[in-house]
RNA sequence: GGGCCGUUAACUCAGUUGGCUAGAGUGCCACCUCGACAUGGUGGAAGUCACAGGUUCAAGUCCUGUACGGCCCA
């Protein structure tokens, strides 16, 4: 016999034990193989970042991953899950910095490596922190395979992918307009931009016409960028374009003579409307394309210069390709943007060419960084051509047919290798797909940061006269900017060598060099050189490594591919097996789960490269999008705000299988679940609703410092106040724990099923149970009942997981266990267990079933229990395969035999409980003591029910006997009305209340009426009759005539009580 | 500005192609410490399905519009 089981489950005595017996068995390792009897199942995790613990948003998404990769893992697959941690780029130096600083040390003072290995430190200690949350959650990932998006292998494929690239030409140096934030000196991609609404102002300066026949009036918000104009547009339906056609404007200050252009980007102004932009037009509008995306676009479309009036601070300056600075500009040269927007305002009121300034709101771009305003500016960066149909286009014909809509022909699904397979759950996402890369824009994947892989080329910049002969020979007639490739020493030695006109007498040469792993296997007509000896060649000719890193979502668009090995796994012994590899068994993997932002981000690259480097093999076929978790204010958890909750802190409160069942039953297809949060006092342990505050951006949150709801005296500080920096935690006010009520449901949940186990352990403990499998048709009523509710149960849930309804599945677990098996199948039971050894058997197998079916959702508590369970089974029950095993974890699915499906048992079971349900509801009404056994008096279709239910209607409706109602009723009685006959109860009490008798029977008359009258509408209704399905109308018949022969017995019963 | 989601009991949410008398959990009320579980049991009260139109024999469900809340992308 196993231990005694604790009255309560107590989740903390168990939970690390469990984790250290999966982890002694290697329970979550997966082995490739090339076994094609063992499907494969295998997820990569979304790699967290490392720049802080997992919140509860991970903890929702991990869980749903685990639901489904023990489950797939019980139904027999190979099945492996991933795990691993992304390193951030930005993110995490930005929080480093941020570190750094408040000990006053200064990033550029530290020097590049010595900075890289401070980050790395904090790196080692937060992957610790993440890879352990996730065990403390009983995510069954395979930790042994545990990656970062930094590590050697992932590293590997970083380089290799970026040599394939740039090598086919996917891979560019570009001018562009990038969000570049002027105090950190680093372009942002668009998701690192905050969009934050500015009381600013518009201004409407006046700019002369060429001729002199007057001038035109530009409205901009920013006055400082004029410096850059290359033309005045305005929209071609504006009734002032004739006149202006072809005219040109001079540019105040700077003396520019730039065209007026049509473009009906151009707002048409309309005092009248409703539309802010129009209000605020003047119709004209001055185009800057060096300074703004839009005007950027505008010069594209009528081949404007783009004029860069700004130096990487953000200051005026000539020396980005501002030429010809006139007199009067040249004051205005080094001043701030903020200064030079002032002067330039004074400079044109003073000129008399200031029309007016007026009050406006509008949205501006702000770094994430460091919270000042981006500057779209015009610098050099690194570009991967996303928008090339070999990515973009193959994005788009990935996507199943029956998801996309009205797909340009050319990008219609093929028959080329993962064409048409991408499946998004909800499907609504796959329209978020599809726009994104019908109107993709290429991918600036270079970031001028430390931390980070850093961009693998070597550049020289060259005078023209003294480039190589066969250089200046290649670039003859290309554009200024366009790449040629270079046949050189340093491609002949493995590189790919461009070279680019970059000004008339300046060229720039770059190579790319691959890694030795991708050296070795090159076809290279000089192979003297490895990748240490060729990058030492190219750093004596005068070549420089590129100090810039790549977008983190470089290396996490090869993620699928990267951790299992890829491009040569034979190259890391870990990544291969016998006679295959991890790549070759595990990818596609079977599923991506993710949050909806990602999908831009993350999962239209990993689709794109997993295509473009695997043959057109989609990195998963099935995404599933699950839903937000926001505050109880409706507010998404964020880092900003404060508002996360760290699981730790439930799994405290709640345990893990709590925590985890609640978030399964919370996740419907829908896009947010709410989460209201309570606070744990670290003073006596109780939990309370913190008090709120309203912060600047409108945002409630817990106020920094709460005061102990038991002692006005203590205090304590909230998540939020540490994470804004308000407060810090001190022993006499320390972090309080988040928790919420939300989870109650989980735990009470766990504790049901463990104190049911408890039940049998106890009550099966020397009985005996039957030698032989039980055939189920000789077993009782129940016992035929419960089997056939687990076989409904057992396929509800494999539905449920194929669909992907989180919340179905717990539902359905809940209202098995909790409903079937406890209130009615274990209380069923007690009268008959101890001498049926038959049911013994089946009790025992109902809860073997029952803990494998949970373990997805709940897996310590299960596992906990398993053995007890494995003493308490006394025999097989036929038709239900329960293989043991010693770990739950890795036993099989329960599988259960059609036959078993008793429909016509349910039925009856069914009606039996009604009937058991009346009779409790009047023993309440009559306020007859549990304990009292009563006498039931019933016509003989009742009594055949009652007799067939096998004792069921006796020991839960507590009957004594049950008689003929032939006799006549009895002298003292309660009679209630059950499918349309008069069913009489004694033996209650000396007297019936007659009053609430009375008061009982007239409710089930008002009631039934009110049901015929619906009824008897409906069948009124000839449309009805003849226009809805004939099995509708035959049931609407059928229940008007039950309903009125229950009116009628009521109605008896009623007159009866005189 | 474009797109998406939500609005159902006091609270948090289900409700699959339109078709039972709209469900669950929590909370509330009453009774119950009966040998698994008070983190429990039994019974009960509680909803104009946001609003306004429309389609249909039939609308919580489909269509149009409005209001409010939220998210994503510009």
């Amino acid at each position: 016999m196993t231990e005694e089981l604790a009255k309560v489950y107590v989740p903390a005595d168990t939970e690390r034990v469990v984790s250290e017996r999966w982890a002694a068995s290697g329970a979550f390792h997966a082995e490739p193989t090339t076994d094609t009897t063992k499907a494969s199942y295998s997820v990569v995790i979304p790699p967290p970042n490392v720049t802080a613990a997992l919140h509860l948003g991970h903890a929702l998404n991990n869980t749903l991953q685990d639901v489904l990769v023990r489950y797939h893992r019980m139904r027999g697959f190979n099945t492996m899950w991933m795990p691993g941690t992304d390193h951030a780029g930005i993110a995490t130096q930005t929080v480093v910095e941020k570190r750094l600083l408040q000990q006053g040390i200064k990033r550029l003072d530290m020097g590049r490596e010595a900075f890289i290995e401070k980050t790395q430190e904090w790196k080692d200690e937060y992957e610790t922190t993440i890879l352990g949350q996730l065990s403390e959650l009983g995510a069954s990932c395979d930790y042994e395979r545990a990656r970062f998006t930094m590590d050697d292998m992932c590293a590997t494929a970083v380089r290799h992918a970026f040599y394939t690239l740039f090598k086919d030409g996917l891979i560019y140096r570009g001018k562009r307009l990038v969000n570049w934030d002027p105090v950190s000196g680093t372009a942002l991609a668009d998701d690192e931009v905050e969009m934050e609404d500015v009381a600013g102002h518009m201004w409407y300066l006046r700019y002369p016409l060429e001729d002199g026949s007057g001038h035109v009036t530009v409205a901009t918000t920013r006055p400082e960028t004029m410096f850059g104009d290359t033309a005045v547009a305005v929209n071609p339906n504006d009734p002032r374009a004739n006149e202006l056609r072809g005219k040109n404007v001079v540019l105040p200050i700077v003396g520019r003579v730039i065209p007026i252009i049509e473009d009906d980007y151009v707002v048409l102004a309309d005092p009248d409307s409703t539309d802010a932009k129009a209000q605020m037009s003047s119709g004209c509008l001055k185009v800057t394309p060096a300074h703004d995306p839009n005007d950027w676009d505008i010069g594209l479309r009528h081949d404007l210069e783009a004029i860069n009036v700004m130096a990487a601070d953000a200051s005026i300056s000539d020396q980005y390709g501002w030429d010809e600075i006139s007199d009067e500009a040249r004051p205005f040269i080094g001043l701030s943007r903020e200064d030079a927007r002032a002067a330039v305002v004074e400079w044109f009121e003073a000129n008399d060419l200031l029309d007016k300034v007026v009050d406006y709101s509008h949205s501006v771009g702000h770094s994430y960084r460091s919270h000042v305003p981006i500057e779209p500016w015009l610098s050099d960066q690194w570009y991967v051509a996303a928008s090339d149909d070999r990515l973009a286009g193959s994005a788009l014909r990935a996507q199943r047919s029956d998801q996309v809509t009205d797909l340009a022909p050319e990008h219609q699904a093929g028959d080329t290798n993962g064409d048409g397979e991408l499946r998004f759950v909800p499907d609504r996402y796959a329209r978020t797909f599809q726009q994104w890369h019908e109107g993709i824009r290429d991918w600036c994947i270079s970031r001028q940061l430390w931390w980070g892989h850093q961009i693998p080329v070597w550049n020289r910049t060259v005078e023209s006269a003294a480039a190589d002969g066969s250089i200046t020979a290649a670039l003859v007639n290309t554009e200024q900017g366009t790449a040629v490739a270079i046949g050189s020493a340093w491609s002949a030695a493995g590189g790919v060598h461009v070279a680019r006109q970059i000004t008339d007498t300046e060229i720039v040469e770059s190579v790319c060099v691959p890694n030795d792993s991708t050296l070795r296997r090159l076809e290279r007509a000089d192979a003297t050189m490895d990748e240490a000896a060729l990058v030492a060649a190219l750093e004596a000719d005068g070549f420089v490594r590129d100090p810039d890193v790549l977008d983190t979502w470089f290396s996490s668009a090869l993620w699928p591919m990267s951790t299992m090995g890829w491009p040569y796994p034979e190259d890391f012994p870990e990544t291969t097996g016998n006679d295959t590899n991890l790549l070759e068994t595990f990818n596609p993997t079977s599923l991506l789960s993710t949050a909806r932002e990602i999908i831009t981000l993350w999962v239209s690259r990993m689709v794109m490269f997993n295509r473009y480097f695997l043959d057109g093999q989609l990195p998963y076929n099935d995404v599933f999008i699950h839903a937000m978790v926001q505050d109880g204010h409706g507010q998404k958890m964020s880092k900003s705000l404060g508002n996360g909750v760290d699981p730790r802190d439930i799994i405290y409160s709640h345990g893990a299988d709590a925590m985890r069942f609640t978030l399964v039953q919370m996740t419907t297809d829908t896009q947010d679940v709410r989460m209201p949060v309570d606070m744990v006092c670290p003073h006596s342990g109780e939990s309370f609703t913190p008090e709120f505050i309203t912060t600047k951006a409108g945002h409630l949150v817990a106020a920094p410092t709460q005061n102990s709801p038991g002692d006005p005296n203590k205090s304590m500080v909230s998540a939020y106040g540490v994470a804004v920096g308000l407060v810090e935690p001190s022993n006499d006010a320390p972090l309080a724990r988040n928790t919420s009520a939300k989870f109650d449901g989980g735990r009470n949940f766990s504790n049901k099923l463990w104190n049911a186990v408890r039940f049998a352990v106890g009550r099966l403990d020397g009985a005996t149970g039957t030698s032989k499998p039980v055939d189920v048709s000789s077993a009782s009523f129940v016992d035929q009942w419960i089997l056939a509710r687990l076989h409904h149960t057992i396929s509800t849930l494999e539905t449920a997981v194929e669909n992907y309804q989180f919340n179905v599945y717990a539902d359905t677990l809940y209202d098995f266990i909790w409903h079937d098996v406890c209130d009615r199948y274990l209380e069923a039971i007690k009268p008959t267990l101890d001498d049926d050894g038959n049911q013994q058997a089946v009790l025992g197998a109902v809860l073997d079933a029952s803990l494998r079916l949970m373990h997805p959702v709940c897996p310590f508590i299960t596992e906990t229990l398993w053995p007890h369970v494995g003493q308490a089974r006394l025999g097989d029950v036929m038709g239900l395969e329960l293989p043991a095993s010693d770990i739950l974890a890795t036993a099989n699915w329960p599988t259960i035999d059609a036959g078993l499906a008793n429909a016509a048992v349910v039925a009856n079971f069914d009606r039996a409980y009604r009937l058991i349900t009346e009779i409790r509801t009047l023993r309440s009404k009559q306020n007859v003591k549990p304990k009292q056994r009563i006498t039931v008096h019933a016509p003989a279709a009742v009594l055949e029910l009652v007799d067939g239910a096998g004792g069921l209607v006796e020991t839960l409706a507590g009957i004594g006997e049950v008689h003929p109602v032939d006799a006549g009723p009895p002298p003292v009685n309660s009679p209630l009305a059950f499918e349309g006959s008069q069913v009489f109860l004694s033996g209650m009490t000396d007297e019936v209340d007659l009053d609430a008798e009375r008061e009982r029977l007239e409710g089930v008359v008002s009631q039934k009426q009110k049901q015929i009258g619906g009824f008897k509408g409906k069948l009124s209704n000839e449309g009805y009759v003849s226009g809805a399905p004939e099995h509708l109308v035959q049931e609407t018949r059928d229940m008007l005539a039950a309903a009125e022969a229950d009116l009628a017995a009521a109605q008896a019963a009623l007159d009866g009580l005189g």
